[in-house]
RNA sequence: GCCCGGGUGGUGGAACGGUAGACACAGCGGACUUAAAAUCCGCGGGCGGGAAACCGCCGUGCCGGUUCGAGUCCGGCCCCGGGCACCA
């Protein structure tokens, strides 16, 4: 953007003028993909120390987001003190930790406190109608799916999700192991899903939860009986003096009558203590350690278990329940351990059948027959179901049953209905090379040393060249070379590096200090948080997550003093594009690149087909997202370089709204590249007219033409105003397109056109600058408004002139009964009633109403009146 | 299974409960041109009537409701897209 296509950086603690927003825009990168972006600024912050662009782009609610901003601020410290002042170690985040429910709503999740021994978490503070009022201005560049197709970026999601599976599965396994490998200690993440159940009561943090999901579930304890376990690695943490109480989780507490088994992990201590007494169990136990841990294995995979010999006590019949250990149970979920109530859950259904276990019917829906060698869908149906079988809780319905059930745990001193929240952990991947260098030294003698304070950060070659034969680093002798810390023995450095969301997690707070001695520094509490993130899925779920846990630990290190890194979201859209194929002689199907296609219409005006350049037919995919396996991916640089950066900003801001999926069109690009040169050969025309126009203000004796256009400005003025509010740019775009055809129908003979014309360029130019900025940077200094305004960049947003706005006579729209019939004009100052008299007296209503005596007349001002016969 | 998002002309999409289809793209007709490209002007939801101006009816996935008035609000469905998921 702007000259040399280059921003200036930001300026100190220069605050933002009233109505304005400071926001990110990649400076010479418009329209790529955002992670693209993040990688390209990182690397010039380390080249250059400097950070690459902010901008400024006018127009924000201000006094909107500093009311978010305190109203946020004074619900922590509500929360503060009802914690009684107790120092928790607080890591607030907000249910958009979980990375599985879609991702528009995150920030607004409201009411949801996660925690876990890590985390305590809080909604994000985004007021109640956020959605309605989401939007501010703000660069716009939607993700294009060249570099890294769709494909490709989900694998990578995927991957990540399954270095954090694996991670979690090895943790809970072994939680006294975590070796020297490539994530963060300590400080890693573990955030939260709310689930309901009863949740253990913790001493230190009992009644910090101040709310409960509606029919919550349970966890319930089962005693110990015949077993006393006590722990196989000698942790002195149980005492075995009391039958310890084995927790199981459900949300089925209405189905504890019907319990005939209980389920637990193989990593469960209850499983441990087994395995030593019984190898069958042991054997189970170490073939599913070493089982396959991806994702898609173990979604599949046959439910096995083995039974213990152990049995536990019922806490509401008493009766002894045996255990299994199951390895559809996971460790990492609840306690570990289930309830198996085989009538009424799929998954002990199949196991309970498996293994000739007893399953008992305890809910039961009218009309419906239970059979216990066929699973049927309404056995866990929690709507229609009531209690059978269950004694005292006989013919209660499930939330009534869990209540009651509930009440009864409690009333015994064993548990009461509570919420508690599933975590979620982030492990980060190793890289090679360009990454974020982990600061350690390897020595001979002294092992592993930190890199100390004051050599830090540790700074990466940049002429690396990877050849594809592993750590370009690890060739490196200038890099590795490095005297021990310790004992100044020669020792090397650690070659591996972190995964790069540790540098997307903050690098942006280093824009607002680029030249800072520390990390960050005052001007970045000054700047943060960053009012409005926009991003695409991935971003949405993976950065998102990261960037607000780190900025927690940040906090924490009195590096920060904000607690949330974005106000607010927008998950942009995605880029689809028309895909084609043909099949070839083996029956399988090859794709077309649409660059290759030349589409066919149909008679109806659709696609029916499509030929290549020899002539061969091809049929039509529809769209869909841009792959690779499909072809249909799109190179921004492409249409950068035949039409430039603005056409390329302009066809992705006015094909679809920001948070829309975005058809690629051909057509479409070449149409904004059509306007782009429509704008610019228009305002190239006028250079005469607006520099030597004489300076009084537009309106001056306007004729009927010119006060015509200049209305149409003003209105158009308001629509973008709007619309950048509520981030739409595509109809801001559509504004522009407004101005210029209003502008370029009137004269410049017309009495009075020239000043209109002069302010409405103007107008025009400052309107479009975040969507095309090149051009109306370069047609702003043409046309010597920079000198009396100053720069593009510096100019004052224009202002609505209301009194463009006003006609002498306005044109209602005349209903009857509520469909349109026709108009009537009256004067601009004409009152209700005389606009009634209007009305009544028309040809229209004396027609349509048939001579029917007028019951009611509506009058809308400005808009319409409704006669009602 | 759970959670999000979405169904409006040939197409992308507009429309603070008030003229449905703004603004574009593609298309068609015309001007300019030897011709083409570029550019400019015009037309465009469906059905029926009319030579035409125009008139009538229908129309925002489906059914119902609220309202003087519903694409918009409420209730119940259908379909499509995406995300997550041995989540107990």
């Amino acid at each position: 953007m702007g000259r040399a296509g280059r921003l200036p950086r930001p300026r100190g603690r220069r605050a933002p003028r009233e109505g304005q927003v400071l926001l990110r825009v990649d400076a010479a990168l418009p329209v790529r993909a955002a992670a693209h972006g993040a990688r390209a600024q990182l690397h010039d912050q380390r080249r250059d120390g400097a950070a690459p662009a902010h901008a400024r782009v006018q127009r924000a609610d201000a006094d909107g987001l500093g009311r978010v901003r305190a109203a946020g601020r004074e619900r922590r410290d509500e929360e503060r003190q009802a914690a009684g002042g107790v120092d928790v170690r607080e890591h607030r985040l907000h249910e958009e930790a979980d990375a599985g429910d879609g991702a528009r709503d995150r920030l607004v999740a409201r009411d949801r406190r996660l925690r876990s021994r890590v985390l305590q978490v809080e909604p994000v503070a985004v007021p109640e109608d956020a959605r309605a009022r989401r939007r501010v201005p703000q660069d716009a560049g939607r993700e294009l799916g060249s570099g890294r197709p769709d494909r490709a970026r989900e694998r990578a999601g995927h991957r990540r999700a399954r270095l954090a599976h694996r991670r979690r599965r090895r943790e809970a396994r072994d939680p006294g192991l975590l070796p020297e490998d490539h994530r963060l200690r300590g400080g890693a993440a573990r955030l939260a899903r709310p689930h309901g159940r009863l949740a253990r009561a913790r001493e230190d943090d009992a009644g910090q939860l101040d709310r409960e999901e509606p029919g919550g579930a349970l966890r319930v304890p089962f005693s110990t009986k015949s077993a006393t376990p006590q722990r196989a690695s000698g942790s002195s943490r149980r005492r075995p003096q009391e039958a310890p109480a084995w927790v199981v989780f459900t949300t089925r507490a209405d189905t504890i009558m019907g319990v005939t088994f209980v389920a637990v992990a193989p990593e469960h201590p209850l499983a441990a203590v087994a395995a030593v007494r019984s190898t069958h169990v042991h054997e189970f136990v170490e073939k599913a350690r070493h089982g396959s841990v991806m994702e898609a294995d173990v979604a599949t995979m046959e439910k096995e278990g083995v039974r213990t010999g152990l049995y536990v006590t019922h806490p509401l019949t008493g009766a002894q329940v045996e255990v299994w250990v199951g390895n559809y149970v996971l460790m990492a979920y609840g306690d570990g351990a289930v309830m198996g109530v085989p009538a009424h859950d799929e998954r002990d259904f199949a196991f309970a059948r498996k293994y000739g276990l007893h399953i008992q019917q305890v809910v039961a829906v009218d009309g419906e027959t239970f059979d216990d060698t066929r699973w049927q869908p309404w056995y866990e149906d929690k709507a229609r179901g009531r209690c059978v079988h269950s004694g005292r809780y006989d013919g209660l319905a499930y939330a009534p049953a869990v209540d009651a059930i509930a009440a009864d745990l409690a009333a015994k001193g064993l548990g009461e209905k509570q919420v508690t929240w599933r975590l979620r952990d982030w492990g980060i991947s190793r890289q090679r090379y360009w990454g974020t260098p982990i600061p350690m030294i390897h020595c001979d003698a002294c092992g592993s040393v930190p890199v100390p304070e004051r050599d830090l950060p540790v700074v990466l070659p940049e002429d690396c060249i990877p050849d594809g034969s592993g750590n370009p680093l690890a060739k490196r002798e200038d890099f590795l070379a490095v005297d021990c810390p310790s004992c100044g023995r020669p020792a090397r450095r650690e070659t591996d590096t972190m995964d790069t969301f540790v540098d997307s997690s903050w690098y942006y707070m280093r824009y607002a200090c680029p030249d800072a001695t520390t990390m960050v520094d005052a001007r970045n509490d000054y700047w943060m948080p960053m009012d409005q993130y926009i991003g695409g899925i991935e971003h949405a779920i993976l950065h998102l997550l990261y960037a607000r846990f780190w900025t927690k630990v940040m906090r924490d290190m009195g590096l920060v003093k904000f607690d949330e890194p974005f106000t607010r979201l927008l998950t942009q859209g995605m880029v689809l594009n028309h895909s084609w194929f043909s099949r070839n002689d083996r029956g399988g199907i090859d794709y077309h690149p649409p660059t290759d296609v030349t589409p066919v219409v149909g008679d109806d005006g659709r696609i029916a087909g499509g030929k290549l350049a020899d002539g061969t037919s091809v049929e039509y995919g529809g769209v869909s997202k841009m792959s690779k396996s499909e072809k249909n991916g799109v190179d921004p640089e492409d249409i950068i370089e035949r039409f430039g950066a603005d056409t390329a900003r302009h066809f992705v801001m006015f094909a679809s709204p920001p948070e829309a999926t975005l058809e690629w069109s051909d057509a479409g690009v070449e149409g904004s590249y059509r306007f782009l040169k429509r704008l610019w050969a228009y305002a190239q025309g006028k250079l005469v007219v607006v520099r030597g126009c004489e300076r009084v203000p537009a309106g001056t004796d306007a004729g009927e033409a010119a006060k015509a256009a200049r209305r149409e400005v003003h209105l158009a003025l308001r629509q973008a105003n709007y619309d950048y509010e509520r981030v739409q740019y595509n109809t801001v775009v559509s504004a522009g397109y407004k101005m210029l055809n209003a502008l370029d129908g009137l004269s410049v003979d017309a009495p009075g056109a020239e000043p209109v014309i002069r302010e409405g360029l103007s107008i025009l130019l400052r309107v479009l600058y975040p969507v095309v900025p090149h051009t109306t940077w370069a047609l702003w200094r043409d046309l010597g408004y920079a000198d009396e305004m100053g720069d593009l960049l510096d100019a004052p947003w224009p202002e609505v002139d209301e009194r463009a706005l006003a006609q002498d006579a306005i044109e209602l729209v005349l209903q009857v009964n509520g469909k349109l019939r026709g108009r009537i004009v009256v004067p601009a100052t004409a009152d209700r009633a005389a606009i009634e008299a209007a009305a009544r007296a028309s040809d229209e209503v004396a027609k349509h109403a048939g001579g029917a005596p007028v019951k009611k007349v509506i009058v809308v001002p400005g808009r319409l009146v409704n006669v009602v016969v």
